[in-house]
DNA sequence: CATATATTCAAACAAATGTTTCCAACCCGG
DNA sequence: CCGGGTTGGAAACATTTGTTTGAATATATG
């Protein structure tokens, strides 16, 4: 269908500028002349700039996809019984793995998650809808499993709270440039990506098994 | 220098249409058709579409500063002593009171807290410079308090669980709509921005107190 | 080798953008 | 009532955007 020297020149040109500027603020000649490719090639290639920006996106969700999927499988399989849940820790340390495994193979760790906050961020985009429709089945059986491992909490505190962790993450690790200039200039520190996520660990898991926030005053009042 | 009717029709419009679409999506023409006003207006009252962007949010962070400043005035006046240090709740409580505070007016929380978030998602924009340059000094006060409040934390884990804690806020108040149309959906549950900094409260708190994490490996063998 | 298909390329296209111009309308102090 | 500075408005301007075209070239196929 394609060279692919073409294609991936566009592809890893494209995601960089997105990841720095966002979509609107990237045109497709910004994208091919960094890329050294004609300007048509992309509608030739990819159809139009949106098609090209769900195609940045598949090329890192397709396979992380796959092996969080298998990691699932590993996971549920150690841990067969009815009483037997997968412990929360274990759960958000096979999330960050296979976060962590999938650009590795790029250095690009920082563009995934930066593409990952800008569609969030895109509010009423047709980006979420396209991730929700093509990969939210991932995210749901992570979540149910999420539900098992803590049963005491109400389903929309869950809901808000993984997602809270969600924004902790892919703000730290998108931003990681920025925020390890100051962590070196001011505590001589030089951190890596691991060792952020052995700080992420015991704050995130704090955070799910926060205290129930007190209810709302009309709530409280009925009750 | 201007007759107030038209600017402030321009701004209120302005800030509705940049929180729904963000600023490059968002054309001139789009809000002065809205706002019923010619388009030449933008340029003759702000100058440029960029000076709007920050006329915009100095409308809410000038306030907002202002009344930080003094809260935190009030705060540190309660608590004078030398081992009489404000505690953290306190800090968080009075900088989500403040940010509640300025846009209650308007009615425009959401629209204040998206603007903010787009302001940081912004990467390499002008508009975190400008913030920074102009509204940076509050925050440096609040986090030599937030340091005072938390001594047993080594200023390194402090450094970040506070940018956690801001990915957090960030990220969630930023995708806000995105968020609430899934809760919504899910939980049919209508959630307001005060839900939010209520739900917020006890996982910040519990995050900026979790237990260290182990040292890493290095560290670990040299003791 | 010849032919068909796939890809590249320069150019042009239509639409949308921020900005400027220039003139009419307005307001207010004299 | 008037005259000068301020504001409003329609149109044009120069760019930039995504997309399309049609010919040229490369690649593969039989």
């Amino acid at each position: 269908m394609a060279q692919p020297d073409t294609v991936t020149r566009i592809l890893d040109t494209a995601e960089v500028l997105f990841a720095e500027r966002g979509f609107a603020e990237t045109s497709l000649r910004n994208i091919t002349s960094k890329a050294k490719v004609n300007l048509a090639a992309v509608n030739y290639h990819f159809g139009s700039k949106k098609s090209l920006i769900q195609a940045v996106f598949a090329r890192y969700l397709d396979p992380f996809t796959a092996r969080f999927h298998t990691a699932l499988d590993e996971l549920e399989a150690r841990h067969p019984g009815e009483g037997d849940e997968i412990p929360l820790e274990e759960l958000l340390e096979t999330m960050a793995r296979t976060v962590l495994e999938v650009p590795a193979e790029r250095n690009s760790l920082k563009v995934f998650m930066r593409l990952l906050g800008l569609a969030y961020s895109q509010a009423q985009g047709h980006l979420r809808r396209y991730i929700q429709d093509e990969y939210g089945s991932v995210f749901t059986r992570f979540t149910e499993l999420v539900r098992r491992a803590t049963p005491d909490l109400p389903d929309a505190e869950r809901f808000w709270r993984l997602h809270f962790m969600l924004g902790t993450v892919i703000f730290t690790l998108s931003g990681l440039d920025a925020l390890r200039d100051i962590a070196e200039k001011d505590y001589d520190e030089h951190i890596t990506v691991r060792d952020l996520v052995r700080r992420l660990r015991p704050v995130v898991v704090s955070a799910m098994n926060a205290p129930l926030p007190e209810p709302p005053a009309a709530v409280r009042q009925a009750s």
